[in-house]
DNA sequence: CCTGTTGTTATGCGGTTGCATAAACTATGC
DNA sequence: GCATAGTTTATGCAACCGCATAACAACAGG
């Protein structure tokens, strides 16, 4: 039997225990039974703190979003280094566990479809994906003019597309096949590939 | 009521149904009622072509993994063009319809999740997969060596993971945002980053 | 015609779902 | 120490799930 807590505690271990259900055995066994068990408490609770099954499901894709939205802006520090290390340190993030990890790739794929005929959810992914793409073209647009290069619009806006793209189709592989793909050659292929890409070189050496 | 047909088109049309209903109403709205509503014709119908409904689901996982690899590899040509020249082929019809489509990405992520319990689905996404990539990687190998570059088998193996990331990044972007992002701007952002990434040059005129 | 095979529908069963409600339990103010 | 509000559990219900089976409809060869 749980014992009993104070404030919107059981609140955050249900929101994760429905993340950890939907990454181990799908969004179908994200059941209101299924999740309680995964929280340790039984089905009643969760209709206590959210008013339905949909409001559950809409906190968890919030956390997730938010949770790797903080995983890829979080390591790139204050103002005080140069525009190219935080896009540098940005990416490397990006390469990285917890956002290159089979179960992140897992849960992005099973709440992708609902947001498709969900309102609700579809204006949560819109939320998220617009702060992140914004934000990753002010960081390419600084890295750029620090290296002297001044874009116009058009042009900057597909490079972002480019590196982006990029990013996430490398996150997708890394993810997929986690044992046969080491993290340190992805990473070096990222590096690479969006130095390429932007005509722009980073500290970190080149891996051997 | 649905007229009898011969043969076993009517496993062909179930398929399609399947692929459908997922593609529209999601994995978990894919029960066997719903497919046989789709195709017009009653539930029962469906055991008579197939054991159960995992049978179903895996004659459809394998039609859409194996469209999606003809739609690539199909327009590449005979052997008559240069090895540059099908590269682009095949970078082109990844970055157009039917590929760059709302569906094809809504049924890849519908089926995802699947391939990780179940392992007669992972056994069809690893064939899958592991054709695509080995096919790509030739074509990266021809067009490299068309241009007098001779990678070694590392180096070979880096460009194929960044091009094919590159790739699966846009196909994302283009299917998530069909509306805001031109098909054409998408084949251009392609083309010119996958040409700065192996140092070589397409005969597509670069988008103005 | 009739008869066996194949395609198709109709119906039912055991199990599970989401959801609602009421009962049981616990902390806290006075 | 007890009434009250906050927290947890137990139970019931209508709907739906996959699956199995029997009945029915269409055609082929005799």
């Amino acid at each position: 039997m749980a014992t009993r807590r104070a404030g919107n505690d059981r609140e955050s271990v249900l929101i994760d225990a429905t993340l950890t259900c939907i990454a181990r055995e799908g969004i179908s066994a994200a059941t209101v039974r299924n999740i309680a068990d995964y929280a340790g408490v039984t089905n009643g609770l969760i209709r206590f703190y959210f008013k339905s099954k949909d409001g559950i499901l809409q906190a968890a894709y919030r956390r997730f979003l938010e949770r790797l939205f903080e995983a890829a802006h979080g390591t790139i520090g204050d103002g005080d280094t140069t525009a190219c290390e935080r896009l540098e340190r940005y990416l490397l993030a990006n390469l990285s566990p917890p956002i290159v990890t089979p179960d992140s790739l897992l849960l992005w794929a099973n709440f992708l479809p609902l947001t498709h005929h969900d309102d609700a959810m579809a204006d949560i992914r819109r939320h998220w994906y617009g702060r992140t793409t914004h934000a990753f073209r002010d960081l390419i647009h600084g890295a750029l003019e620090e290296h002297g290069h001044t874009p116009g619009d058009t042009e900057l806006r597909r490079l972002s597309v480019a590196v982006n793209g990029l990013i996430d189709g490398l996150w997708i592989e890394g993810s997929l096949s986690a044992e046969s793909l080491d993290i340190r050659e992805l990473q070096a292929i990222g590096l690479d590939a969006a130095s390429r890409l932007l005509d722009i070189s980073f500290s970190r050496s080149p891996a051997t």
